[in-house]
RNA sequence: AGAGUCGCCCGGAUCACCGCGUUACGAAAGUACCGAGGAAAGUCCGGACUCCAAAGAGCAAAGUGGUGGGUAACGCCCACCCGGAGCAAUCCGCGGGAUUAGUGCAACAGAAAGCAAACCGCCUUUUAGAAAUAAAAGGUAAGGGUGAAACGGCGGUGUAAGAGACCACCAGUAAUUGCAGCAAUGCAGUUAGCUAUGUAAACCCCACUUGGAGCAAGACCAUGCAGUUGGCGCUUGAGAGCUGCUCGCUCGAGUCAACGGGUAGGUUGCUUGAAUCUGUAAGUAAUUACAGAUCUAGAUGGAUGGUGAUCCACGACAGGAUCCGGCUUAUAGGGCGACUCUUCUU
């Protein structure tokens, strides 16, 4: 689980992340990378559709990847902001190893475009 | 032992480590307590609470519909009555009014579905014919066939054949009397005309109930902006008081529309309540009264997850969002109690 200074919670960040951020989608989830300059902590937040079934189903999900996240979370760069958007068939996927693939390469891909810049 | 009916309860358990939400303590690190459901669901009823100045009247509209009781209230619950199903325990009912307010409808089939009717059949008379029989006129609702429903039922008298035309018994309707019951209603009797129905989830009539909006209610604090044009008005009253109309009442100097611009962050409401548990008393019961004990989520991008171990039946439906009382729907599996019927043994 992620302490409250780590989440993310107003809708201009998510738009910020989701709009501008880098994206790395894998089969069940997609992961939105934006830095900024800001020197708080990193931020992560959840999307996670309705075709994932009903609100027992939706709130296990969001369980699971917010434990997911606690693992990898000192790997973000200070500032950033990230969020995971659930797709429809993601109950059933394996959430450990998907999500640090997914987070794992988002953060590669910031990286790689920092440098190039 | 088998078959069945009804009611109630449980809804994986225990431990360790890491992690999350509120609250309390602490300077801090941290520590301690508590932390989803029987349906939290559907949002179908009823309330509490908040706002609409106060919550007035009539019509309209909507809802409810056996009787009595319970309740803050209900469309809920309990008991009883009536009708239906079942051998029974028990279950089901959208259960006011269809002579005595009125209008309408009854598909298909059938001759005929509210007043009038004869398809087949039965009977009589007349005519034709040697006869079988045919035709015409009339009588007939007992029989056949149709239908969810067919003009009370069965038997007899009677008759040309028939018919409540008449008789006995039975059923039903209306009026009425007595008894039982708070009542719905039941039981017993008398009289009458001799007697067709369903539909009010068709209009309608009767009785009772209902002002509107909802916690995104409402209160407070921040942040931010820019006006322009047009209409109607300033006590001879624009507009407002968020229901469809009318009346009444109140406020009232600005207001309405179009275009354009701005903010959409926080605090509070927010959990002690028609509360839960235990006991006693009243009541057939629903429920109520009294006494004692307990404090039991309060988030706001929204808290219950991960790992390991043990046991078993290997875990269904499913996640609070202002709070209660109900209803309805979903639900793996398990447990307890009461009752009915059948069979066997003593």
């Amino acid at each position: 689980m992620l302490a409250k200074s780590a989440r993310l919670t107003e809708s201009g960040d998510f738009a910020r992340a989701t709009k501008s951020g880098i994206r790395y989608s894998s089969t069940n989830f997609v992961g939105y990378l934006y830095l900024t300059e800001l020197a708080q902590p990193a931020r992560a937040g959840l999307i996670i559709s309705k075709a994932v079934g009903s609100s027992v189903a939706r709130h296990r999900l969001a369980r699971k990847i917010r434990h997911c996240i606690r693992d990898h979370y000192a790997q973000l760069p200070t500032g950033s902001l990230l969020v995971i958007r659930g797709l429809n068939k993601s109950a059933e996927a394996d959430c450990a190893s998907e999500i640090s693939t997914v987070i794992s390469n988002v953060i590669r891909k910031s990286k790689e475009r920092a440098a190039s810049k």
